[in-house]
RNA sequence: GGUUCCGUAGCUCAGUUGGAUUAGAGCAACGCCCUUCUAAGGCGUGGGUCUUGGGUUCGAGCCCCAACGGAAUCACCA
């Protein structure tokens, strides 16, 4: 904000001059003066108590007055015990408005050449089956952290690592040819990952029924509960099946391949509707088919260096207990990849991609040790980002009775989630009876926008890290701390505009600094201005629910605003521009605080 | 058991690098405000030992230690 970076360089000066010290830009705690007090920012003067060798009172005084006498920032200040409120001249306010009202992007920072490159791997589906709320939080956050890290300067690339391969996968498939008559979407009219999702629980429903016989079986011939249930799951023939599928798999059995295939293209076709929908992408696709045997080069190449150890039966291994780590496999004894050797490979042929300076991973909380992990190796390894990989961990959405379990059918399904919030937005607009003027297509639309509003923010304003709850029952809500409260004041102010416009009134890129202000309105403005530091704040801990909160803040006191003074009625022609001008600029904050979340803003509603 | 994360109003959540007698919003409850730029709004009332106990200091919801409670993870699964 380019008041306070005035106002600590001028406190800087103040301190040289009164006592002849030095004191850095981080000593200086300029804040916003709290509610109860006169002033817009308070400088706390504690820590400069050691230097003046005088009492919290009369330092502040002296500085409070130097500031006065020397910059014209200030137009008064008041002193309350180690507290400096400084009151900000109106002149510097629509100074600072004019500033904000000349820039499209106001609070961002381009890209150039030159900025670092970021890759941000989000989303990272199973494709044996559809999308959940899961799913959604993790979207919805890379997308926003990837808006975020773009806004604040960095080239961006959208990843999404598709783990195409391996035994779940296989069990869909053989479900759909032992269960199925030649199913396909076209066919049965489901989106392909629905269809493919439902073969899979089929498979676990056999499977399961295997299992409960062949364990009463061994039961009987006189093997203990838990050991029978050992010996069925190892021994159900479905499951067998599902193995030798996979076996088949590896070995690029060219009926298995195109079953394969097939079916995996029905579900990235029915991936690709939900992306769309949530409004996510991806600049490069990754498939584990692809990645799945690269990194056994690498750890190959590790075990050369010594910086892993064989085992005699073959496995290799890292040892990570100097990191205060256990030791970590990263092949098996028969020479196969594991999980961990996966990611290895991906993260070398991303490198080989793109030069990238950090990687993002956007992966739920319950891998916060294995991106410990992979931190750790892949800095072995020699990867530049491996030491500083960002694993943007966030925590599990809970329903109200646990955690979601496919089994017990508690799953919040993602196209279903959607579809009901738009046709909640739909049915609330309509109750509100305001758009009998727009066409049906704009309608839903609007439908659109809100609904998606409404599911955004509410999985977007929470602390990433926390685990939150969903209580399905409740649904989300339209009024309070929610999207369509801030797209609802956005639309008004657009309204406000499109009418001064059909009035004819002019809205000037830039304001005469003789406008006498309100409290309120100084309080906006401080506030807008804001923007810049909060989007810097978020791009520096990727954090969307700073911003979400911040928009928040700013409509809640744009909407007491919009009570309190008329805008359009306004008599005082100075002063409506005005007005029109804050107002504009609110809107544009907004607007561009919400882009970062991926939420599009109605011009009505 | 080891490691990591969390604990703020009946419920869901904010709380910037420690700052001001009175710790904030929303929901839910109860009042008031649509002849006035969009009532998906505004104003008001009630509701708290910031899990507990120590410590650090001018000053702690925030930092440190311990306890209690909850979550995740610790596979030749992904």
């Amino acid at each position: 904000m380019k008041i306070e970076q005035q106002l600590t360089a001028a406190i800087i000066a103040a301190i040289k001059a009164l006592y002849d010290q030095d004191v850095t830009a981080e000593q200086v705690q300029l804040s916003k003066t709290k509610k109860e007090f006169e002033g817009h920012l308070t400088l706390v003067v504690f820590p400069f108590l050691r230097i003046s060798k005088k009492k919290p009172e009369d330092t502040a005084q002296e500085i409070g007055q130097y500031l006065q006498n020397n910059t014209d920032v200030i137009a008064s200040f008041n002193v309350i015990k180690g507290f400096l409120n400084l009151v900000i001249s109106p002149a510097a306010w629509v100074a600072l408005l004019n500033d904000i009202n000349a820039q499209e992007k106001y609070g961002f920072t381009a890209p150039t050449e030159r900025s670092p490159l970021v890759m941000i791997e989000y989303s990272s589906p199973n494709t044996n089956k559809p999308l959940h709320l899961g799913h959604v939080r993790n979207n919805l956050l890379g997308w926003a952290v990837a808006q975020i890290a773009e806004a604040n300067g960095n080239r961006v690339v959208k990843t999404n690592i598709v783990n195409d391969r391996g035994i779940h996968i296989c069990k869909s498939m053989l479900a759909w040819q032992k269960y199925g008559n030649g199913e396909t979407p076209e066919s049965s009219g489901k989106k392909g990952d629905h269809l493919i999702g439902d073969y899979y629980v089929a498979f676990d429903k056999h499977f399961r029924a295997e299992v409960k016989e062949l364990t009463a079986q061994y039961m009987a011939e006189g093997m203990d509960e838990e050991a029978a249930t050992e010996k069925a799951k190892a021994e159900s023939p479905l499951m067998k099946e599902a193995r030798e599928m996979l076996v088949k798999w590896e070995h690029n059995d060219r009926e298995v391949r195109e079953l394969w295939r097939k079916m995996n293209e029905w579900v990235y076709a029915g991936f690709d509707e939900t992306y769309k929908a949530l409004g996510v992408g991806f600049d490069k696709i990754y498939y584990e088919s692809d990645t799945y045997l690269e990194g056994r080069e690498k750890v190959i190449e590790g075990l050369q260096k010594g910086l892993f150890y064989k085992r005699e039966d073959g496995s290799v291994w890292a040892d990570l207990t100097g990191e205060g780590l256990d030791e970590k496999l990263l092949l098996r004894s028969d020479g196969t990849s594991v999980y961990m050797t996966q990611d290895i490979g991906t993260a070398k042929l991303r490198f080989q991609d793109f030069p990238i300076n950090k990687m993002v991973y956007v992966v739920g909380n319950e891998q916060n040790y294995h991106f410990q992990v992979l931190s750790i190796l892949l800095d072995k390894l020699g990867f530049e980002w491996g030491k500083g990989l960002v694993h943007f961990s966030y925590g599990m959405v809970e329903l109200p009775n646990g955690k979601m379990k496919s089994r017990e059918g508690t799953v919040v399904d993602a196209d279903e989630l959607v579809a009901e919030m738009v046709r909640q937005a739909r049915q609330t607009s309509d109750e509100a009876g305001k758009f009998a003027d727009m066409d049906e297509a704009e309608k839903q639309e609007v439908a659109r926008i809100v609904g998606m509003g409404a599911l955004k923010y509410f999985l977007l304003k929470v602390d990433a890290r926390k685990n939150m709850l969903f209580n399905p029952e409740e649904s989300i809500d339209f009024n309070g701390n929610t999207g369509p409260f801030i797209q609802y004041t956005y639309a008004r102010i657009r309204s406000i505009l499109r009418k001064a416009q059909d009035a004819g009134i002019v809205i000037p890129e830039t304001l005469d600094a003789n406008v006498t202000l309100s409290t309120k309105e100084e309080e906006i403005i401080q506030h807008v201005a804001e923007f810049a530091q909060v989007v810097k704040t978020a791009g520096v801990d990727y954090s969307p629910s700073t911003i979400a909160n911040y928009c928040y803040e700013l409509v809640k006191e744009y909407n007491q605003f919009y009570h309190e003074f008329s805008i359009l009625r306004e008599e005082d022609e100075a002063k409506k521009v005005f007005r029109l001008v804050l107002s504009k600029n609110v809107a544009k904050v907004i607007r561009l605080g919400m882009s970062l979340l991926g939420i599009e803003m109605p011009e009505r509603m």
